[in-house]
DNA sequence: CCGGTCCAATACCAATTAAGTATGGCGCTT
DNA sequence: AAGCGCCATACTTAATTGGTATTGGACCGG
């Protein structure tokens, strides 16, 4: 399991469509298809059905949807904590300061 | 960032020396070095003092440790929903069940 | 002051993984 | 029955990742 995987597998819930959730991840559409069937491989659990209108969520899939929501969410809370680090140590002043 | 970096730091942090998380992880030390480098690198943050000892965390590794931790333990979380739903849900009987 | 030791960092190579392009198969619609 | 839209697959190529071997630097003992 991975964080892409996991992202992927929200925005395919979101959207219920393959290629519209392969625009928003800014890939082609095959990737996508692996990166959901390498999920549902490795859970060993079906997480869509695939119909002729798209992808339909099982139960499955909105049981583990929250948390999935949630991992990304931290990983979004790390990358703005590490960022506000940044401006709140400044361990030596790498250039001269404007004051 | 990945799972695999996430669960690196935390286990770096925890033993404050790579080669030993380097063990607890099953791999080498040099990939793991590299796991916090490139985590370090993508965050724009130190997240260790390298001493002659091993890995001290600065204060940016506790900030995030937290959230590191529990983006973790939500992939366990996800995995047994996943599990539990293989029992939960008989779609068709693969084979003879016992009663 | 010098050699040994323990730590993380780097160079290099091999193996695995992942993306893109092109194409196929299936069901619905007209 | 023909066309269209959807997901799935085959294939090639580029990018990641891991392991082995080695380096550089700091501490400790003699």
């Amino acid at each position: 399991m991975s964080l892409v995987q996991l992202e992927s597998f929200v925005t395919v819930v979101e959207e219920r469509h393959i290629g519209r959730a392969a625009n928003r991840l800014h890939v082609t559409q095959p990737p996508l298809t692996r990166r959901i069937r390498a999920l549902e491989d490795e859970l060993g659990v079906e997480l869509f059905r695939r119909t002729p209108r798209g992808m339909e969520p099982l139960p499955t899939a909105e049981a583990i949807l929250p948390a999935a929501k949630q991992i990304l969410a931290r990983v979004a809370e790390v990358r703005g904590l590490a960022l506000g680090a940044i401006h709140a140590e400044p361990p030596e002043p790498t250039c001269v300061a404007s004051d």
